[in-house]
DNA sequence: TCAGATGGCCGGCGAGAAAG
DNA sequence: CTTTCTCGCCGGCCATCTGA
């Protein structure tokens, strides 16, 4: 049975009478009354096309206001995540061994934290994905960004709802594995990892 | 039986905020 | 000006379904 564009409608509606507002592609895909997302693009040359010939009101959630105040949410929440894992290092290894915005690369690109620890520095990048289509790109991403980096790299995934196994399952279905100097750690992984690890001392 | 419709996975990219 | 960061969307690709 096609999808039409009427029945599409219904789902919309259905969606709204819960929701309070219309979804995204993302909701579309778990969406039971509607069809994939993959699938309007192909049929409806789009989403944001389809949402016009529909008459909603938001039509793309990458643009305009509904996305910057999307993007100072998202700046917000990395700033307070930040702050708390920096606390963390600060208190196990002291202001002197952890170097914050750490340039390499040529002054290029810049880590989070780099730290100085017993027999081992290591640099790490705090991250929070919403979902897991979202830690993908992230470590995808992060992936083109520290490929010429040959430390050892900690990409911190901080959202409690995605945990490590989520997350080695995700790595598992990369195509392109990550090197072998950079590991995804949830956060209680982290701290597990950090337990084995000796800070430097001044004497 | 088989071509078109559909679902779903994965990678890439641009929008916008924020900070140097 | 430059950069990073995440989200929402698009497109390539392949597997599965469906109906004539």
């Amino acid at each position: 049975m096609a999808w039409t564009k009427n029945k599409i409608k219904d789902g919309f509606d259905k969606f709204y009478q819960e929701h309070g507002r219309y979804p995204t592609a993302l909701e579309i895909d778990e969406y039971a009354d509607l069809p994939s997302s993959r699938q309007i693009q192909r049929r409806f040359g789009g989403l944001p096309k389809l949402r016009q010939e529909l008459g909603l009101e938001t039509l793309d959630f990458t643009k305009g206001s509904i996305r910057s105040q999307k993007a100072q949410y998202i700046g917000k929440r990395g700033l307070d995540f930040e702050k708390e894992i920096r606390k963390v290092l600060l208190e196990k290894f002291g202001e002197v061994f952890v170097h914050e915005q750490k340039p390499f690369n040529d002054y290029v690109g810049r880590l989070d934290f780099f730290v100085y620890a017993k027999n081992n520095k290591f640099g790490i990048d705090v991250f929070f994905a919403s979902d897991i289509h979202s830690l993908m790109g992230c470590i995808n991403y992060k992936q083109r960004l520290y490929k010429n980096f040959t430390d050892g790299l900690i990409l911190l995934q901080l959202n409690p709802e995605i945990d490590q196994r989520i997350i080695d399952q995700c790595l598992s279905n990369k195509k392109n594995a990550l090197p072998s100097n950079i590991a995804v750690l949830s956060l209680d992984k982290f701290l597990e990892f950090l337990k084995t690890i000796q800070p430097l001392h001044v004497l």
